[in-house]
DNA sequence: AGGGGTACCTGCGGGC
DNA sequence: TGCCCGCAGGTACCCC
């Protein structure tokens, strides 16, 4: 699920659903995925869900966090209420879709005292969840700008591209420069603002900048008002299990060998820094 | 500095 | 049917 959009509409359901509850117990399927010791915070209370670039925070009473990585097919589900108490676990509960939980991908499960839970499914294991203590937290420091937040500005955004000759689509994804933006994102961003993916990002002119920060904005928004993208192998869904519908909205990802929308002409797939690339090469210059 | 390759995992779909 | 390959929303690490 990871990127802006999905991370976001996740806390925005978190911070509604988990903030308050306590802590009963937590229940480790992957130990490569949960970095500490459990028993640091069962007990302690969720007082808030927070999100910075990909990452998500849980920041609980006892003045430790859950730092949360959901790389590439990490999801968060939450359950209101099992039909059973914990001591019954693992065992599976109906869940939408005809899904239960645990499922064959639950990673890790957090048990709240009201009969309520977290699970973290992760089909590929390379997510995590790690507690984190103090003031400055080594995974976070080196985020880059949030491309939602006031600062993002045309001038900042020049200012990250004028000194490198690197694609134009390397740098959106890099975190250290800009935070949030993911494979579909960046491919869309660059549609919109009609610049192709393998420029370098120093050839961009003023007009396409402007272009382009426009665009980053307004996919990411648009994205996050319908819930993020649920792409073709859905491992991304909403904490209560609903799929997003952002994915009828995409016009270049994953469309290669399509129609672009807007000239009808074919839609190209080319490999860029290792990551599939989706752009029209008549409306992209 | 930054490009390329590999690694971490699991599963799916396509070609033969 | 079975096998091998490439592919997947992310990122860290190595070597050059």
């Amino acid at each position: 699920m990871p990127e802006l959009p999905e991370v976001e509409t996740t806390v925005r359901y978190l911070k509604e659903h988990i903030v308050g509850r306590q802590i009963q117990g937590i229940k480790i399927f992957s130990k490569k995925q949960f970095l500490d010791n459990p028993n640091l915070i069962v007990g302690a209370k969720i007082v808030g869900v927070n999100r910075q670039g990909k990452m998500l925070l849980f920041s609980l009473g006892n003045d430790k966090k859950i730092l949360i990585h959901l790389k590439l097919t990490g999801q968060l589900v939450f359950a209101p209420h099992l039909e059973n108490n914990q001591a019954n676990y693992p065992r599976p509960i109906p869940f939408s879709g005809g899904n239960t939980l645990p499922g064959r991908a639950t990673r890790v499960v957090i048990y709240f005292s009201d009969n309520s839970a977290l699970f973290f499914n992760d089909l590929r294991k390379f997510g995590w969840m790690k507690i984190v203590e103090g003031k400055r937290i080594k995974e976070l420091e080196n985020l880059g700008i949030e491309p939602l937040s006031s600062r993002f500005t045309i001038k900042t955004l020049t200012s990250l591209l004028t000194g490198t000759k690197r694609a134009i689509k390397t740098v959106l994804l890099d975190q250290t420069k800009i935070a949030g933006i993911g494979n579909i994102y960046a491919n869309e961003a660059l549609f919109l603002a009609g610049v192709l993916p393998q420029r370098p990002a120093n050839s961009l002119t003023e007009k396409e900048i402007k272009k382009l920060h426009q665009a980053i904005i307004s996919v990411l928004k648009g994205a996050i008002r319908h819930q993020g993208t649920s792409a073709a192998d859905d491992a991304y869904v909403q904490p209560d299990g609903r799929s997003g519908r952002f994915q009828s909205r995409l016009k270049v990802y994953q469309r290669d060998g399509e129609k672009c929308f807007s000239c009808k002409k074919i839609i190209k797939r080319i490999k860029l820094g290792g990551r599939g690339t989706f752009f029209c090469p008549h409306c992209q210059k």
